[in-house]
RNA sequence: GGAAGCUUAGCUCAGCUGGGAGAGCAUCUGCCUUACAAGCAGAGGGUCACAGGUUCGAGCCCUGUAGUUUCCACCA
């Protein structure tokens, strides 16, 4: 045994600590047939980021699992991956397999137990090949297409984005109204637009062929403001009459209902912007410009020109990349496309089936919906870096080919075929990592071994866009559910209640928090305000109280190790416990069993504010005064009781690890010599040998009794010091003489005796639910105050039992009420009388 | 436009299948009691958003209202 240093200073041992976990190999997991596989699927955070608190919080989420279900004995294995396509676009270069990514960095100090010896990213070796031939089946199967649709663009990336890599918001903005001149000069047809920066690239306007206002105009001919183009006004269903003037501009290169208009009537489509988002050449007086500038323009030149009609505030919505934080704009791409609903299919079903558990479970439903009704979605880009489509054109004939294959040759003309130019959608890879990450396609040892995933735990925000995705993929290229069960967990959210990401760095740097208080600190912050799918709201407080949880537990076991005999050896628990080894030691059992149940149903932080509460008040609060006690007084028993100590310390440990995992292996490895570590331990589960809840009941009887002295001492001003004989009027004889040496230790009785009728002049008396002690003291008490005490308790005592009486005479409560329920009623009436008497006595 | 969640102590939030309102922080009182004063021992503080309903009994179930958040769709 080591003593430890006088203050817990997280900074000293946390390095520390994981560099020893590393060098023991401590986070890597083989295939071993004797033990459980547990996988767990890292959703691949972006790895450019400065790790933010809401992923902080999921990584904890993830961790404190896994760590859990490595010390129940499974062969548990983290897999850690990263979504490079965001350092692919910020440094355009292709990353090599990044095993350096400052992220991972992060998440060591974080103390994420991931299996680093596999790292994985998205655009990796694992997730090529798996892409590869996920990409061909599908294909084969005729769920993949190559088609042409209006994308969100996003100038900074240079990238079509998914719906993964969007996120919007509603601000205030303005509405126009504009007026196009006919060309048969026959008036004005007025519209109104919320963007008139893309004017240039309106192919017709249109109105709904119902709309009697517009009968007239349908067929005719209008002049583009600024560039004079005549355009078709033309009818579609897809115009809704009740909004703006009930006519609608197309521009198909911004907007899909636009495109699809245009393509169905062959109109052309006129292009506006490079890839870098400025104006093309071709508009020679706003060439070059971005579109804020461009707006700008087009708005002064609408004025100028006399187009502009009015104007008047509205809401609208911004999109921004959530990535990089750049307002995106459309752009058409030609690109590849999964018919989403039908792939979806068998997921689908599976989920109905229930073949999966979703935690939350009101989750479920929003992930069937998602997989029943989608549009179909766009799976490639045009990106020089990631995984290429494995497809082949012919620059010849036009023939395609989708095969895995490195190269092909055209099958009609015989020539050498161009490999397709575009990268696939970081989505596509994502949604195979279940899989992927494990060997998929080839059936490695591995696949066989931890697939299906035990669990993949993430925020409820990706429920459509991956996570749906994820288990359609998986039912098609291996006919299962990719996982057992999903933990959603929600978001973190900033003081002002906004979502913490990427794109907008607010709320608190987790390292800073990691470096100010530690990472056992805003880990348990963190997840102890979790409830499963409901956000949090973290403030530095809350990781102040979390780093106070950790210096008790240090201060706990600063007084252990100093309990202990330099000859200490643990051999574990003696074969007979004292009563209060007993009710210890079933406290303890009841609180694994507890958390268990905890940890079963999703509840993360209930499992940790369950822990800790225990830590503070049993534990610390109780247990060491008590232990302290039997080992100053019982010098030959003390033996035994140190083994208790110590397995306690040990049990508190080994519960909290997970949660607290660096200053529970430092307390462990001073207090086994560096012999063995917490991480590799026995997670505590519930054992029915260890059940005393009997004679634990029994001793929550002396604590009250305890507690009551204390107390009275305290109204009374009469010291601890002051020690007197205790006189106990009681049934409970036997239990509280077995308790002696803690009235004597704790409570300042000089001795205990039992016996009844005892009548002093000058006493303190203190009534519990089981026992009426008398206590004369020497020097003269105030009466008075000792009256009025009483007279306050028996006040309380009265109304509570008049409330259970109510209760019990309620008309119907004794016939309906469960029986249960009426029997915990008598018995605590009957509870409250006897006690009341006591008092009564006391009182005379 | 469609759907879901939330509203409990001054603050941040627990409260699982309906049976005596909880935690942490903050506040107040008393203590340097030999592990811990960033501590210990206590105390105060809540018509559980509002209005109805079901029930012997509602924070919990049902309906409605208000505020708030999120997801999906649309946003010309």
């Amino acid at each position: 045994m080591r003593m430890l240093a006088a203050h817990c200073e997280p900074d000293a041992y946390e390095g520390r600590i994981y560099q020893k976990w590393m060098r023991d190999h401590s986070f890597c997991a083989d295939t071993d047939p004797k033990r459980m596989p547990f996988a767990l699927v890292m959703p691949p955070p972006e790895a450019s980021a400065q790790m933010h608190l809401g992923q902080a919080f999921s990584f904890t989420v993830q961790d404190v699992l896994i760590r859990r279900m490595r010390m129940l004995g499974c062969s548990a294995r983290w897999l850690p991956c990263a979504d490079t396509a965001a350092l692919t676009f910020a440094e355009g270069t292709a990353p090599a397999e990044p095993t350096d990514l400052p992220l991972f960095r992060q998440m060591m100090k974080l103390g994420c137990s991931c299996d680093w010896s596999n790292i994985q990213n998205t655009a990796g070796a694992a997730c090529r090949a798996a892409a590869k031939t996920a990409f061909v089946n599908d294909y084969e199967d005729g769920f993949l297409y190559r088609g042409s649709h209006v994308a969100d663009w996003c100038p900074q990336c240079r990238a079509p984005l998914s719906a993964v890599d969007v996120t919007g918001s509603t601000e205030q903005g303005t509405s126009w109204h504009l007026r196009f001149p006919f060309a048969d000069g026959t008036g004005y047809l007025f519209l109104m637009t919320t963007e008139p920066e893309t004017l240039l690239a309106d192919a017709a306007a249109a109105v709904n062929q119902k709309d009697i206002r517009y009968q007239n105009i349908i067929g005719k001919t209008v002049l583009l403001p600024l560039s004079g183009r005549a355009i078709p006004v033309l009818a579609d269903s897809a115009v809704s009459m009740d909004s703006g003037t009930g006519v609608r501009r197309v521009t198909p290169a911004f907007d899909a209902h636009s495109y699809e208009i245009a393509v169905k009537r062959g109109l052309p489509v006129p292009e506006l912007l490079t890839a870098e988002g400025t104006v093309l050449a071709e508009y020679a007086a706003y060439a070059g410009k971005s579109l804020t500038e461009l707006r700008e323009a087009i708005l002064r030149d609408l004025k100028d020109g006399g187009f502009l009609v009015k104007s008047e505030p509205c809401s609208i919505r911004k999109t921004v990349c959530r990535r990089c934080g750049t307002e995106v704009t459309k752009r058409i791409a030609a690109q590849w496309y999964l018919r989403s609903t039908e792939f979806a299919e068998p997921a689908a079903e599976a989920l109905k089936s229930g073949d999966i558990r979703i935690i939350p479970a009101q989750y479920t439903a929003r992930c069937l919906e998602r997989l029943t009704d989608a549009h179909d979605q766009r799976i490639s880009r045009h990106a020089r870096h990631g995984i290429p489509v494995p497809a082949f054109h012919c620059a010849d004939c036009g023939e395609m080919l989708v095969t895995e294959e490195k190269s092909a040759v055209c099958p009609k003309c015989g020539k050498a075929m161009q490999p397709d130019p575009d990268t696939l959608e970081t989505g596509f890879a994502a949604s195979l990592l279940p899989f992927a990450l494990l060997g998929y396609p080839e059936r490695t040892d591995d696949l066989q071994y931890y697939y299906p995933a035990d669990t993949l735990v993430t925020g409820y925000d990706l429920v459509t866009p991956w996570v749906s995705g994820m288990l359609a993929a998986a039912m098609r290229q291996t006919d299962q559910m990719p996982f057992r069960q999903v933990v959603l967990h929600g978001l973190v959210r900033d003081s002002s209640g906004r979502k913490i990401t990427a794109a907008r760095r607010n709320g608190y740097d987790p390292l800073a928090l990691i470096e100010d208080h530690g990472a056992d600190a805003v880990r348990f912050a963190l997840i102890s305000r979790s409830a499963a799918g409901k956000d949090i709201r973290l403030s530095e407080t809350q990781v102040i109280a979390a780093k106070r949880l950790a210096e008790k537990l240090w201060n706990c076991a600063r007084f252990v190790l100093g309990s202990l005999p330099g000859t200490f050896r643990y051999t574990g628990l003696p074969e007979t416990l004292r009563i209060e080894e007993q009710w210890i030691v079933a406290r303890c059992n009841q609180l694994a069993g507890d958390v268990d149940a905890d940890m079963e149903r999703g509840a993360f932080g209930a499992a940790a504010e369950r822990i800790a509460h225990f830590i503070r008040q049993t534990f610390s609060g109780t247990y060491l005064a008590l232990a302290g006690a039997r080992l100053r007084a019982d010098v030959n028993g003390r033996a035994a009781s140190e083994q208790v100590l110590c397995w306690v310390l040990r049990r508190m440990l080994c519960m909290l690890h997970p949660f607290m995992p660096f200053v529970t292996e430092e307390i462990w490895q001073a207090l086994t010599d560096c012999e063995s570590s917490v991480i590799s331990a026995e997670y505590p589960v519930y054992e029915s040998s260890l059940d005393f809840s009997q004679a634990a009941g029994d001793f929550e009887h002396v604590l009250e009794a305890l507690r009551a002295v204390r107390r009275s001492r305290k109204a009374l001003h009469i010291p601890n010091t002051l020690r007197a004989k205790f006189y106990f009027e009681t049934m409970d004889v036997d239990l509280f003489s077995a308790s002696s040496l803690f009235f004597e230790q704790l409570a300042g009785a000089k001795e205990l005796e039992f016996g009844q009728d005892y009548r002093f002049r000058n006493a303190m008396h203190v009534v519990t639910g089981r026992a009426h002690i008398a206590i004369p003291f020497e020097q003269p008490l105030i009466r008075d105050r000792q009256h009025a005490l009483l007279m306050e308790e028996a006040e309380v005592l009265r109304r509570d039992a008049e409330q259970v009486q109510t209760l019990l005479h309620q008309p119907g409560f004794a016939e309906k009420a469960p029986e249960h329920v009426v029997r915990a009623a008598r018995e605590r009436r009957a509870v409250l009388r006897e006690r009341l008497v006591r008092l009564v006595e006391a009182l005379s």
